[in-house]
Order: C-alpha cells, then sequence, then structure tokens
RNA sequence: GGGCCAAUAGCUCAGUUAGGUUGAGCGCUCGGCUGAUAACCGGGAGGUCCGCGGUUCAAAUCCGCGUUGGCCCA
C-alpha cells in the first residue's frame, strides 16, 4: 500500500476486510508473523477443541475470538506461540448424525453396515464439519495454524490417549467392575452424567405394599419407576427417623401399614382410607433386618432371594418424603447399587442394553421396560399389593443426542478410578491460577470434591478403541490385563503383522488383533473411550506426544488455556483427572473461564426459541472487526454475554470514528510531504505544542492502562480505555485543536510537530488495536507505514509506555482546561452565543481547589481556554476571591419572616426583595434592607435564600476538576470589534459551504462577490476582507458572473453570495 | 432438589473487593459546528439499584429468605 494513499471517505468494514484478506495472502502475514517470534520464549497455549458437529455459533465465535485476542498480544510481547487448533472428532453425537444420514434405527443396522464402513463414514462426516468451521474461524480473522490442526482421530492424537490410560494403568488407577449407569437405550450405551439432559415428563407414580413375613403388615414404599420393582432387593429406611404401623380401614377392610410418621397422613388419604388407629410406633433403627416377600415373586422366580435380600437397611438416600420407606433395586439406581454393594448383596438386573428385559425377568422377559410398566401395575393391582396408582410430572433424564429416555442399569464398565486420588487432584488445583479465582475456589473445587470414578467406556464404533487386552477366561484382576500405550508397542506385541506407521488404530483394525505372552492369548475388550477422554489427553496430544518427545520435554505443561463456564466440569476437569492420573500434575497453569453467549432477550440462544445470531450474519451487518469489538469488549471473567446489535453497531460508529481521525491528516501530510522517518516525534521535540505533548502523554497512560488490563485478563476494561482515547481525547480533544495548523498554507516546525505527534498517536493506537480489531489495524497502519513499517501489523512490539512523553501533571492541566471549556459552551449555550462569535472575555472563578493548584492552572492554560471559547480574554479570580462583578439578592421565606416582623413583614420583604448586595452574607444584606427602611433590622440566616445575579451579558456554569471546583463566566457583551469578526466569520462558513456545494478541491482558488443588504455590516464585514479571503482561498473579490449564487439570512441580515473559481472566471 | 454466577436509566454495562448523595456509552430530546462533513460537538430529561426482611448512625454494596435468568450437578 502506498503511504498517505487516498482512503474511502467512510469506513466500510467489508471492503477493508476483503482487501487485508487478500493482502495477508500476498505477504504471507500469518507466516511471517510467527517466523518473527521463532526466537522468542516458549508461551504454550492450547486450543480446547470444539466438538465437530454443526457451524460456529456465537459462543464458540466469542471463545475463539478470545484465543485470538490473546495469542496476537503474547506474540507482540515477543512470545513464540504455539497456535495449533483443535478438533474433537469422536463420539455419539456424530454417530447418531450418521446413523440419521444412512437410514439406520440401531446398532444391528451398524452391524451389517459393517464397523469398519461405519467408521469410514463417520470420519468422512466429521470431516466435512471440520473445515466447515476452519472457514467460519478464518472468516473473523482467527490465526491459528489451519494447515496442521490437530484431530482427535488420527493414529498419533489417539496413541497420546493410549498412553495415558496406560500410564493410569501402570499406576492401578483402572478398573473394570459393575457400575450402575445411565444407559440409553437407543444407542446402546452408557451416557456420561453430563450428556444426560432433564426434561419434564409424565410417569406412573405408585405406592406399593410389600408384604411382611414375620409380622402383621405391609411396608409401603412409593416409585415412579414400577419396571425396576422386578430387581427390588431390599427396603431402605432412615435409621433416625420415626416410622408408626396404623391400621388402617378401607371399605369395611382393615390392614396395618408401615410408613415414616409424617407421611401418615398423606399416605392415607392418598390411599383412600376411611379411617386409621396407631398400632405400632418404631425408629428406622429398629426396623432394620424385618423381611418381606418380594412383590413379584411369583413373575419373576429369579427375583433377589440370596442372603440377606428383601429385608430393611438403613440409607442414607432416604427422606421424609411420599413414605419415607425406599424401594431399593441395586441393579438400577446408581445409590442403590452403592448401598447394595456395602451390604455385600447380589446384584440382580434383568434388563439388557438395550432396554429390553431378558430371560431372568420372567414373564415380563422380551419386553421393552417402559412399556411393561403397565403390565407390572396390572400385576400389583391383581395382588392386592397395589396401594394407590396415578401419574406425577417430574424432570427425568434424556439422552443428549437423540431424546430417548434413559434408564440405570448396571453393567460391566471400565473406570479409571480418581476417587483413589481425590486428595491429590484438590492439591493438583491450587497448581493453576484462574481467572475469575472464585470459578476454581468454588466451582471447580466442589464439583472435584464430589466427582465419582470416571467411567472412560463406552459400546460404541466411533472412538478410541480402549487399549486393553484381557486374558482368556479372565477373573475380573485388572492387573492381568495388557495396556497398549502406542502404536509400536502394539506392533511389537500382537500376534498379527502390523505396520506401526501405517496402522489406524480404529475399532475396525484392533479388534482382531490378539497378544500371546506366557502361553496365555489375550483379546481386546470391544469398548471404546468416552468422547472426553480424548480431549482430556489434549496438552500432549497437541504436541504428537509420544510419538514426538521433543516439543512436549520443551513445553508441556499448558500455559494458557480458556474456555467457557459449562467446561468446569468438561475439559478443565477431564484434564484435571487425565494429567493427574498420568501426570501426577494438572497439565495447565493459568485457565481464563469465560461465560456463554447469550441472545438479546437474556435467554441462551436456541434454535427453539428461534433467538440464534449466527455470526456470518453479524460480520454481514458490521464486519469482522465490529462484531470482534463487541465480544471483545464483554467481560471474560465468568459471566455470560448478552448479544445486542446496537453495541456491535456502536462499535462500527467508533471505528468509523478513528477512522475519520486517520484519514484527516492524510492529505495534509501528501502534501506537506511529511516523512515519519526524517520527522520523528523525537526530532521535534522542542516544537511540540501543549496539546501535542498532552495527547502523547495521555497514550503514555492508556499503554500503561491497556498493559495492566491484559496482563488481569480484562480485556474488555483495555478496550475501553483504548477507544476513549480515541474518541474522546484524540478525535473530540486533540484533531479538534489541531486543524488549524494543519489548515496552515505553509509548512512550519508547529506544523510538522502535529504531524509526528499525530502520527504516532495513530500508529501505536493501531498497534494496541491489531490485537482486537485486526484487518482495520492492518489497513490503518500500511497507509502510514508504507513499504518503512513491517508487512504486517502483527508484527509490531506491543507499545509500552515511554517516560519521555508521559507527563501526568500536564494530562491534570489539560483535564481544567476540558472541564473549564465545557462549562465555558455550556455558558455560551445559555447566552445564546455561538462559538464563531468571539466573547469579550471568559472569567474563571476559582470556588475551591483542595490541594490542586486550579486557579495556578487556569492562568498557566489561558491561552488555550481563551481559543478554546474563542475569548479576547481569559481572567481568573483565585479561591480565596469573589468575582466583584456579581451581585446577589435574596429571597425571603415568610413562614419565617411573618412570625418575626409581623405588621412590618410585608415592608421588609419588599425591602429584601429588592436588595442587591455584593456578597452572599446576612450582614451585607442586613445592612442594605436597614438602609432602605431607614431603620434597623435583624435578620437571621434561615429567612433567607440568596440568589446569585451576575452582569448583563454575562452567563455562568460551575464546573469541576482535579478535586477543585469553580464557576466559568461567559461575557457576551456584543463590540463593533467582535460583530465586524463574528459576521465575517458567518460569511466565510457560508463561502465554504458554497464551495463545498461546488465540490471545489481544498486548494482552489475562487472569486467572490459580496452583497450585504445593511450598510452598516457591511463595513463591519469590509473590516475583515483579509480573513475572509485567506480563509476561502479567494483570489479576489468582484463581480461574479457565472458562478454559484445564493441568498443568506445571517443574523436577521441578508446576503447575497456568489462564488466562481478563478480558472472558470479566466475560460 | 443441590452448588456456583448474575439482576443498577428504554438498551448494553461500570460501581459491590474495603458500606458514606449511583455513573458511562447508546437511544430519546433540545441546541451547536460545517476544510474529518452521509461526519463531528454540547446541553437536558430519564433510576422502587429485582422483591421482602435483617445488621448498621448509614446498605446498590454485608447477611437471610424469595423471584427471574445462566451454567453445572441430581
Amino acid at each position: 500500500m502506498d503511504r498517505f494513499a487516498e482512503v474511502d471517505d467512510q469506513y466500510d468494514p467489508h471492503t477493508v476486510q476483503e482487501r487485508i484478506f487478500s493482502y495477508w495472502d500476498d505477504v504471507d502475514a500469518y507466516e511471517k508473523t510467527k517466523d518473527h517470534r521463532a526466537d522468542g520464549e516458549d508461551f504454550f497455549f492450547v486450543d480446547g477443541p470444539p466438538y465437530t458437529s454443526g457451524a460456529a455459533h456465537m459462543g464458540t465465535t466469542w471463545n475463539k475470538t478470545l484465543k485470538d485476542l490473546y495469542i496476537r498480544y503474547h506474540r507482540m510481547l515477543g512470545y513464540d506461540v504455539t497456535d495449533r487448533p483443535g478438533y474433537d472428532m469422536h463420539g455419539l453425537p456424530i454417530e447418531t448424525k450418521v446413523e440419521e444420514k444412512l437410514g439406520f434405527e440401531n446398532k444391528k443396522d451398524i452391524e451389517e453396515y459393517g464397523e469398519e464402513n461405519f467408521i469410514e463414514e463417520c470420519k468422512a462426516f466429521a470431516e466435512e464439519q471440520l473445515d466447515g468451521l476452519q472457514e467460519d474461524f478464518k472468516s473473523f480473522g482467527v490465526w491459528m495454524d489451519w494447515d496442521d490442526p490437530y484431530k482427535t482421530v488420527t493414529p498419533e492424537y489417539m496413541e497420546a490417549a493410549w498412553w495415558g490410560f496406560q500410564r493410569a494403568h501402570e499406576r492401578g488407577l483402572v478398573e473394570q467392575g459393575q457400575r450402575s449407569i445411565s444407559q440409553c437405550p437407543r444407542c446402546e450405551t452408557a451416557i456420561a452424567n453430563n450428556e444426560v439432559e432433564y426434561e419434564d415428563v409424565s410417569d406412573p407414580s405408585i405406592y406399593v405394599k410389600f408384604p411382611l413375613k414375620d409380622r402383621d403388615g405391609h411396608l409401603v414404599i412409593w416409585t415412579t419407576t414400577p419396571w425396576t420393582i422386578p430387581a427390588n432387593t431390599f427396603v431402605a429406611v432412615d435409621e433416625d427417623l420415626s416410622y408408626q404401623g396404623v391400621r388402617a380401614t378401607k371399605d369395611g377392610e382393615e390392614e396395618v401399614l408401615y410408613v415414616a410418621e409424617e407421611c401418615v397422613e398423606d399416605v392415607l388419604s392418598t390411599g383412600r382410607y376411611e379411617d386409621y388407629e396407631v398400632v405400632d410406633e418404631v425408629s428406622g433403627e429398629e426396623m432394620v433386618g424385618w423381611e418381606y416377600d418380594h412383590p413379584l415373586r411369583e413373575e419373576v422366580p429369579d427375583a433377589p432371594s440370596g442372603e440377606g435380600t428383601c429385608q430393611v437397611y438403613t440409607a442414607d438416600y432416604v427422606e421424609a418424603d411420599r413414605t419415607g420407606l425406599v424401594h431399593s433395586a441395586p441393579g438400577h439406581g446408581e445409590e442403590d447399587f452403592e448401598r447394595g454393594d456395602e451390604l455385600g448383596l447380589d446384584i440382580f438386573c434383568p434388563v439388557g442394553g438395550d432396554g429390553v428385559y431378558g430371560d431372568s425377568a420372567g414373564t415380563y422377559a422380551g419386553e421393552f421396560v417402559k412399556d411393561a410398566d403397565d403390565d407390572i401395575i396390572a400385576d400389583l393391582e391383581a395382588k392386592g399389593l397395589m396401594l394407590h396408582s396415578g401419574t406425577t410430572h417430574h424432570s427425568y433424564g434424556h439422552c443428549w443426542r437423540c431424546d430417548t429416555g434413559i434408564i440405570q442399569i448396571v453393567t460391566d464398565q471400565w473406570f479409571i478410578t480418581i476417587t483413589d486420588i481425590k486428595d491429590e487432584l484438590l492439591d493438583n488445583i491450587e497448581d493453576s491460577e484462574w481467572h475469575p479465582q472464585w470459578a476454581r475456589d468454588n466451582r471447580f473445587r466442589d464439583f472435584v470434591e464430589d466427582a465419582p470414578d470416571w467411567n472412560v467406556s463406552r459400546q460404541r464404533y466411533w472412538g478410541i478403541p480402549i487399549p486393553i487386552w484381557k486374558p482368556e477366561d479372565w477373573d475380573g484382576d485388572v492387573e492381568d490385563t495388557i495396556a497398549i500405550g502406542d502404536r509400536e508397542e502394539l506392533a511389537e506385541r500382537v500376534d498379527q503383522d502390523v505396520d506401526p506407521e501405517s496402522v489406524d488404530i480404529h475399532k475396525g483394525t484392533v479388534d482382531d488383533l490378539t497378544i500371546t505372552e506366557g502361553g496365555t492369548t489375550y483379546t481386546r475388550v470391544d469398548d471404546v473411550f468416552d468422547v472426553w477422554l480424548d480431549s482430556s489427553v489434549a496438552t500432549w496430544g497437541t504436541l504428537n506426544y509420544p510419538s514426538e518427545t521433543e516439543a512436549f520435554d520443551e513445553l508441556w505443561p499448558a500455559d494458557l488455556i480458556m474456555e467457557a463456564h459449562d467446561q468446569t466440569r468438561g475439559w478443565f476437569w477431564s484434564q484435571l483427572g487425565m494429567g493427574s492420573a498420568a501426570m501426577g500434575e494438572v497439565p495447565y497453569k493459568e485457565v481464563l473461564m469465560h461465560g456463554w453467549a447469550l441472545a438479546e432477550d437474556g435467554r441462551k440462544m436456541s434454535k427453539s426459541l428461534g433467538n440464534i445470531v449466527a455470526p456470518e450474519e453479524a460480520i454481514d451487518r458490521h464486519g469482522a472487526d465490529a462484531m470482534r469489538l463487541f465480544l471483545l469488549a464483554q467481560t471474560s471473567q465468568g459471566d455470560d454475554m448478552r448479544f445486542s446489535w446496537d453495541e456491535m453497531a456502536e462499535m462500527q460508529r467508533r471505528l468509523n470514528i478513528l477512522w475519520n481521525v486517520f484519514r484527516f491528516p492524510l492529505p495534509y501530510m501528501r502534501m506537506d510531504g511529511y516523512d515519519p522517518e526524517e520527522t520523528t516525534v523525537e526530532d521535534v521535540a522542542d516544537d511540540l505544542e501543549l496539546v501535542d505533548e498532552w495527547v502523547l502523554s495521555r497514550l503514555q497512560t492508556v499503554k500503561d492502562e491497556m498493559g495492566t488490563h491484559l496482563e488481569n485478563f480484562e480485556q474488555d476494561k483495555g478496550l475501553e480505555a483504548l477507544l476513549e482515547f480515541v474518541v474522546e481525547d484524540v478525535s473530540r480533544f486533540y484533531v479538534q485543536v489541531v486543524r488549524e495548523r494543519m489548515w496552515e498554507e505553509e509548512d512550519s516546525p508547529s506544523k510538522q510537530a502535529a504531524y509526528a505527534t499525530l502520527y504516532t498517536v495513530l500508529e501505536e493506537t493501531v498497534a494496541l488495536l491489531a490485537p482486537y480489531a485486526p484487518f482495520v489495524s492492518e489497513e490503518i497502519y500500511q497507509t502510514l507505514t508504507g513499504d518503512a513499517g513491517f508487512d504486517t501489523v502483527h508484527m509490531c512490539d506491543w507499545p509500552e509506555p515511554d517516560q519521555q512523553f508521559w507527563k501526568q501533571g500536564l494530562e491534570g492541566d489539560v483535564e481544567v482546561v476540558r472541564a473549564v471549556e465545557e462549562a465555558g459552551s455550556n455558558a455560551r449555550q445559555q447566552a445564546e452565543r455561538k462559538l464563531r462569535w468571539p466573547v469579550k472575555r471568559v472569567v474563571v472563578d476559582v470556588g475551591s481547589e483542595d490541594g490542586s493548584d486550579l486557579a495556578g492552572t487556569v492562568e498557566v492554560r489561558a491561552d488555550l481556554i481563551a481559543d478554546r471559547l474563542n475569548a479576547r480574554e481569559v481572567q481568573v479570580v483565585p479561591a480565596e476571591e469573589d468575582w466583584g462583578e456579581l451581585t446577589y439578592s435574596a429571597e425571603a421565606d415568610m413562614s419565617l419572616l411573618g412570625p418575626a416582623f409581623g405588621d412590618d413583614a410585608g415592608r421588609v420583604m419588599n425591602a429584601l426583595n429588592e436588595a442587591r448586595v455584593g456578597e452572599a452574607s446576612i450582614d451585607a444584606l442586613e445592612a442594605a434592607v436597614s438602609d432602605e427602611l431607614g431603620e434597623a433590622v435583624e435578620l437571621d440566616a434561615e429567612m433567607v435564600e440568596f440568589v446569585r445575579h451576575t452582569p448583563d451579558g454575562v452567563a455562568g456554569t460551575a464546573f469541576e476538576a482535579l478535586d477543585g471546583e469553580g464557576v466559568v463566566y461567559v461575557d457576551t457583551t456584543l463590540t463593533e470589534d467582535i460583530e465586524s469578526e463574528g459576521y465575517a466569520r458567518e460569511v466565510i462558513r457560508r463561502v465554504q459551504e458554497m464551495r463545498k456545494d461546488l465540490d471545489l478541491d481544498m486548494d482552489a482558488r475562487i472569486r467572490l462577490e459580496l452583497d450585504v443588504s445593511d450598510d452598516r455590516i457591511a463595513d463591519l464585514v469590509r473590516e475583515h476582507e483579509d480573513l475572509i479571503r485567506e480563509e476561502v482561498r479567494a483570489e479576489e473579490f468582484g463581480n461574479v458572473e457565472n458562478g454559484h449564487r445564493k441568498t443568506w439570512e445571517v443574523e436577521g441580515v441578508e446576503m447575497e453570495i456568489a462564488v466562481e473559481t478563478v480558472a472558470a472566471a479566466e475560460a
């Protein structure tokens, strides 16, 4: 790009974006930036891999934008940043999508299609999704290593998981065993607790009577899952709760029912009993050991009947709710399982992975469990064991992918027994620093403390095969199994011929491999890993460890990871668990936990609510830079973000202000041939004017603030500081002040100083902005630096404050000037005097200073204030003095004056209201009133309220600055001299407007004809002919024949103005 | 049902760490500027600080109980 080239009048994000994309391409900007930092200190960032199903949504966009910001920022700090993106590509969600695509209904369809074929389909699908995601991420300017992402489906990544798992196996943290798990009967696999989605459903609500064996009566239990009753093994009570046996009457028949005392009334009315009497009262503890008959013994002959079954036990999950007695089936419920295990009871689960009863379920065999509910209810009713059967609404778990109701069953699963190293995990947490800190100390710690063993096995296809080979007739001792750590080891130990270089280690390949050692043949277990295990090894998987070791030895563990708060239980956790199990430490040092992107209505974005905003739409409307700024203006510290089109539009507007600031000096710099290398701010240090020094100092402050904010991961505060500097300081103040210097036709040291200042401000501003808004920053940087700068702004060093230009006292001074200016403009507005018209004088009456030298500052900066307020003179009244020209009147409070003066009150009031005094004191007022009335009057301070009066033509407005305060008075009294300049300026403005109508070049010369209807005004205007001539570039005054002619009314005076270019006149 | 987080102007958010008269930007409205100009600048109006209770001389801020939203867990 040519230096100081002409740029678009308006900031158009899309043309900028397109131009920069192709520019980056042309100069290999990304590669050059990385090379530029290749020798820097390492910074190991690890990308949390998004799941490859569907396009990037606003949440992912926010996440990647944050990552991009901090990666760019660290590069500017000099680090050699690891930026390999990752994709999580295995797992059930992709399997179900592919099943849908192929029209499959269950596992049998997959088996028929062939495992290997199915895996290929899954891989192709995931790759396709990956391409879409990459394009999305590139579209808003994320710079990561798109040519070499890590994928959880490649052999070198998969073996990272094998390796980690092998380490855990070696430490004795791998176990196989029965567990109660959530099973999706459609997907026929266990699903993780965090994959269970709860929905409100209607279910049976039954109260069942279990006949007691050695005594009269029944235990009454309540359940919403009749299908679990065949597996009933015991009934649980709370040991401290008080239970009652009640003799209840219904339809003339009596029976004894045992329920918790607190539940008696409710249970009996639910069962429509007419009357009851308490016949027994026992504690839960006393009931332990009571035996009962299994309610479905005839239907399910295999139902639990062994040692210790069908008895009452205590359990801590019992509450005095419903009946206070809990039907417990260790073959199903998780808590039941744990208690049953503790009690040493046999586990009975008559249900298969597909949710269908097996042969052990007796008459229910072959039925799907939920379908069997009705039969079971009918059977219980027929046997007279149903106390009440109804329905209830409650939340019930469903499979997150296919929405099928989950069932709890007990199956064989593989676990990493992280409960064995719970203390180690809790210690390791301390080694990571989190932003915000509460995320670690509250949320994460709570979760880790309660976390159960990690079930890592899934009975599916599209995943990393569990690398365990077990011997024939295995007795369940994990020590007798073989865990393979990588492809090399696989090739060495298996019986078949395997090429470690080319082997794909998905299920289709490894299932048939066997190992024979010590005369025993080992076969692989069928399962694949839970997909959460895949990403848990990302910190070494992304470095291709263990197949490559160099990068790992240098970099591991990760310096930084950043994800949304749902990952507390996801990736943050899985990495801690796997890192601790395999490495004995937490694999990341620093965590940034951001929030979720909510829709404009404050709800989460979802299809069903129809409130989704796609990133493409945002880019379409406002451009990638504005979208990024919007996202980065949100706090990244755990809070959710509320999407807002208005705010995004506002960001575009602010970029437009930057654009205007940027393009304003370009024509002048071009005309004067300004050379930034020849004339730096250091070179012109002696010629810098106050505002130059000031804006340079502000720049140092902003650099300092941004550095601090970004270090604290408060990029929102950093952005705010930068944009405020651009809008408030540079645009609203500096450019306003400096414009006149640039308009000067002659080159001058002052002008060079202004160029150097503005150039420096702009160049450093876009460097600061570059990590946030990479496109517009690049465009501005390239236009400013041309061939003299880096190929890309992203190669720049992060700007650091320069003490030479950092003058905080000066910043304070200008703060005062601006406060005075603001109050002065306000006063002008009150007096209805436009800024174009000079005012005779401005009086700054300092009220209090409170340690700061407010009066002194105003005095020193009087010229600047005069300039800003277009005042002929600035007077300062110090804090200890009053401005002599003020007068005060008083308003009487008649409720106090009346009683005090009785009949004289009226006279006193009139005198009071008319009095004018030079100071707002009760003594002065008394004197004035006494004088008026000719007699002494004693007044009380409470009786009056003083009102300040300014002289005619003067308006005042209060201001505050630097812990002090005061009032700015503007004297708008007209003099001929002022009128003369005022009218002249009115003429100038109108001529300028007409030049614009004609679309004249800035340096075009004109002939001007001026006809003012009022003679006096015409004379006044003539006095400033030279000023007019210069300002509007008029070669001459005279008759205009074919020019642009217009009649204006200026302050009630008619003026006819005509303009033509000199060239046109000559032609 | 439990844990964590949030609720402040019409909108988006500061202010809560450490109690002391709630601020900004946008929007609205009134004005100004007119060589950055389909830009820019100034003034004004606008608040039950989610509700209720408590602690305190004093609560947006601390505590308790709710309501609504978000994440996670059951």
